[in-house]
RNA sequence: GGAGAAAUGGCAGAGUGGUCGAAUGCGGCAGUCUUGAAAACUGUUGAGGGUCACACCUCCGGGGGUUCGAAUCCCUCUUUCUCCGCCA
């Protein structure tokens, strides 16, 4: 959520750069400032109010110690009085309070000055592209064909344990999963962060916290009867971490990973393009997470993208990267580039990652801060990305890496597999 | 699931109705000493709102209550610890 003092001192440009989300926040800024400043108002009355309580309780105190009961009675009267004027503005003031965190709620995050307008993912910037998408041979498959054939995934079986969208792995095709996790935890700790396991059932503040709540529940499982819900990323419990934390400087930068599974509803998706392992209720993906320096978050989502991009070079998997446009970006998000790979067989690209700088718009609600140089409490910036999401890296490993003789594995997994074909 | 104890600043830990935003220690910051560092010593140091800056207000796990006045008393919820039961 925005902070308001940057609202207010920011107006025309917020106003102007959330236009990029092709929304129209003139109206709400406004109100914003206005709530804000009733709320001041509301507050300053408050504040007298009992600031003349509290002085009368003091010297209600002494004539009491002084043994004069008379005139501490009198006085007492006089604060029945103010207590109503207390309990009036008390109300008033929440009132405005609330209203001004639900419209704040509702706006989102301010784009940075780099990302494109648009209104659709057509409309995202391709920055880069890398690999070669192979030539397949004739009798080439899409994954979930493939899958099939060499019985290393069982969609119907899921579809009879749980429903549609909880694939069975078996065989080579699960061990071929924990072998990218460990590759991806293996990458990511080498390069500096810190591997975490995470809940998988978060509670609402967490919900809160990382922006799913209020507003965005029907994203998640909800397990009703201890009101906890299952996590769609490990951003939730990870960025949680920080929940009320305030840090030192010199503890920045922090980054942090975790493999989860991730769960989705996922409500109202179906057809051909959500096939095989297109999209999933459930599905295993590692995260990376990093709490930064505000000077220096812009470079650090640099050094995610990189560190993303040497993962895919490894794998020799054709990617390419876009910025997304104003009308693609998540609520949250001040600028983020979308990792894709080439699904050969099915001739589309398949996002398997999304990397993304929040800015303080998350520090904000979590109330993620660290002392600054000057002893001054300032809010940190968050960064995420997937690294990666795995069941497209499959597909696309399944469908790229095809031959007449079986799928081949990529090199820098067979000490992970133990074996380089799947046949 | 049953019984008991507890929850206080970045951390540890005093405080049982007004003089408490809160002792003390650690940590942080600044300084003295030193070629520099460490140690030692001295000072300083909670958060939020508000103000040009003060003033002032709020906050001692969450919510409610008693009282002129609550960290302190009462109710309630949550969490943690100990013991018992159950259990991968």
């Amino acid at each position: 959520m925005l902070q308001v003092p940057f609202i207010r001192e920011n107006k025309e440009d917020v106003i102007k750069r959330l236009a990029v989300r092709n929304i129209d926040a003139t109206q709400m800024i406004e109100d914003v400032i206005n709530l804000d400043e009733d709320r001041k108002q509301l507050q300053t009355q408050l504040d007298n109010t009992l600031a003349e309580s509290n002085a009368i309780s003091k010297e209600i105190g002494n004539l009491y110690k002084s043994g004069n009961t008379a005139e501490a009675n009198v006085l007492k009267e006089k604060t029945t009085q103010l207590k109503e004027v207390t309990k009036e503005f008390t109300e008033k003031l929440n009132n405005t309070i609330e209203s001004l965190n639900q419209l704040l709620y509702k706006i989102p995050n301010v784009p940075h000055p780099t990302v494109p307008n648009g209104s659709t993912e057509d409309d995202n910037e391709e920055i880069f592209k890398e690999g070669d998408i192979p030539v397949l041979h004739s009798e080439a498959l899409p994954h979930w064909e493939l899958a099939k054939k060499y019985d290393i995934i069982d969609f119907e079986l899921g579809n009879k344990i749980t429903g549609a969208g909880f694939p069975v792995y078996k065989g080579k095709g699960a061990r071929l999963q924990r072998a990218l996790i460990a590759y991806f935890l293996d990458k990511n700790t080498a390069a500096g962060y810190t591997e975490y396991q995470l809940p998988l059932l978060v509670n609402e503040a967490s919900g809160f916290g990382t922006g799913q709540l209020p507003d965005k529940e029907g994203q998640m499982y909800h397990v009703t009867q201890d009101n906890l819900y299952l996590i769609p990323t490990a951003e939730v419990p990870g960025t949680n971490i920080f929940r009320d934390v305030l840090l030192n400087e010199t503890d920045l930068p922090i980054g942090i990973t975790g493999y989860t599974p991730c769960f989705r509803r996922e409500a109202g998706s179906y057809g051909a393009h959500v096939r095989g392992l297109n999209r999933l209720h459930q599905f295993d993906k590692v995260e990376i997470l990093r709490v930064e320096h505000p000077n220096r978050s812009y470079q650090a989502l640099d050094e995610m993208v990189n560190h993303i991009k040497i993962i895919l070079q490894e794998l020799k998997l054709p990617y390419r990267i876009l910025r997304l446009c104003g009308g693609d970006i998540g609520f949250t998000s001040a600028l983020t580039f979308d990792f894709e790979v080439f699904s050969t067989a099915q001739n589309r690209w398949l996002e398997i990652s999304s990397v993304s700088n929040f800015e303080t718009f998350q520090a904000n609600r979590l109330k993620l801060r660290f002392k600054n140089s000057e002893g001054k409490n300032e809010l940190a910036h968050t960064l995420n990305g997937s690294s990666l999401a795995l069941p497209r890296v499959l597909a696309g490993i399944l469908e790229n890496y095809q031959t007449k003789d079986g799928i081949e594995i990529p090199e820098v997994l067979i000490p992970y597999t133990g074996f380089n074909i799947i046949n």
